[in-house]
DNA sequence: TGTACATCAGTGAACGCGCGTTCACTGATGTAC
DNA sequence: TGTACATCAGTGAACGCGCGTTCACTGATGTAC
């Protein structure tokens, strides 16, 4: 999820949506205009049923509200979890594009702290108009499936995201230096290299303030679309608020 | 969650287990008695297709590896929801008590910190020697399933260890004193709330600050599980460690 | 420009399997007199 | 202590539904000569 950045999406493509070769050399042919319109039209109904479903995701459901039959479906998707693996993959970078949209937002390139506010109140916002895709993203794994190394890249997304805020943030210094425990080599390393792969130039230390951030981040959208909170907390927003407030200054960015 | 503490066991158990009028007179009755191991092998059985088929719980799979027919775990379960409501009082009731036991264990009782961590790895460890379950109560909310007012009590019980380690920590002031960001009258009602039900006399600050820790130790648990830190992190008791061992200090528990 | 052929989308039936729940029934076990 | 009766666990068949996937097939659309 932190790493593994490189990946070739033409690949990906021809892979997920059946492209042939010859399709690929009449660009703008009608029949492949159509055809793509046609794989959009079942990845929408798909994730109408993930709303209602969860991850059980049927194909005779989705062929039931496209007014054709079900085998008609392999034409455009190999199987049932080659389905799911599309919607994973335009999930992850449908919440990318809008953390990444947030943070394009600020003018002020320096005001750090916007820029994570920003991006987590549009992961927020972007949850919760998506909760389905969400639970299919950081819910419970679907039994029996395998996420194929095409979802490796768009995972990281997201991440890379906070990545990049970090990094120009430039030197990042807690407040509290007296809570700066020391890591173990390997585990420095580890963080190092996911430093590496998000976030350029970024130390460990600080890397590993942002990824407990990043935790924070998710466990508090689970809490809330997963009902932890139900009948507990009802000013929600605010205490979103607060709980990515207080993490931006565990982390360090400057107010 | 965080609030709703009482509540009525008996009335719980002989809905869930219906319990007639009659075997409850005559107690150390045999018929009670195999009929309450039947129970829990039943219960049993259902856990371990947990594991694999996830929250998808089918009865006649449980009933096929019992070796009778499915109809007949109707005499133990009004219905597959019956069942599943069970297995969740029984799963939160689970975890509590091993973070109950581990809070136990310390004993030196003003040592909130070494409490809060021997808390933590409990509620760790046993999450990763039961997966299902985690996923059944902090995972993707079963399609379909609402759940009946019996779990609301035991789905407290972790936190009130939390709680109960904060009440008893005396008055809580974090090392950055800067990050005391002020809250709505409503939001910091709702927390106080929280405070009254779980943590009788702490504050709503050190309340909320508690709960940002306990929201960021479950989005460690999850990622955790749930693969998010697959091919990343490998170190993962030291990554867990370092993470609530930060929350100790942000809490402000003393070193 | 017209024709022959290949490729495509979609159909309809079928295979083989799953599921929760109901219902009438059989024996066995316990209870009350 | 023995008998009549009520209560229980478990059976087996059935209802009515769902599912993913395969396969031979029909027309329509595009391509190559």
């Amino acid at each position: 999820m932190f790493s593994e950045s490189g990946a070739h999406c033409q690949e990906q493509c021809s892979r997920l949506c059946h492209t042939s070769r010859m399709e690929r050399k009449t660009a703008g042919g009608i029949r492949a205009r159509v055809r793509a319109e046609m794989i959009d039209e079942i990845k929408a109904a798909a994730r109408r049923h993930l709303a209602t479903d969860g991850a059980n995701l049927s194909l005779r459901a989705i062929a039931r509200e496209l007014g054709m039959v079900s085998s008609a479906l392999y034409r455009y998707f190999g199987s049932r979890d080659e389905l799911l693996t599309a919607l994973i993959v335009d999930a992850y970078n449908d919440m990318g594009e809008a953390a990444e949209s947030a943070d394009r937002a600020i003018t002020d390139r320096t005001d750090t702290r916007a820029r994570w506010l920003a991006v987590s109140h549009a992961l927020r916002t972007w949850t919760l108009a998506n909760p389905a895709e969400y639970g299919l993203l950081y819910g419970t794994p679907v039994p029996g499936y395998v996420a194929p190394t095409d979802t490796l890249s768009p995972a990281t997304r997201p991440v890379r995201v906070l990545g990049k805020i970090l990094a120009e943030a430039g030197p990042l210094q807690s407040l509290d230096s007296a809570s700066n425990s020391t890591l173990s080599p390997a585990l420095s390393d580890e963080i190092r290299q996911i430093a590496a792969a998000t976030a350029p130039g970024v130390g460990d230390a600080a890397m590993a303030r942002g990824l407990i951030a990043w935790t924070l981040l998710f466990g508090a959208l689970s809490f809330e679309l997963f009902g932890r909170i139900n009948n507990t907390i009802n000013e929600r927003e605010e205490w979103f608020t607060h709980q990515v407030t207080e993490m931006a200054t565990y982390i360090g960015l400057p107010r």
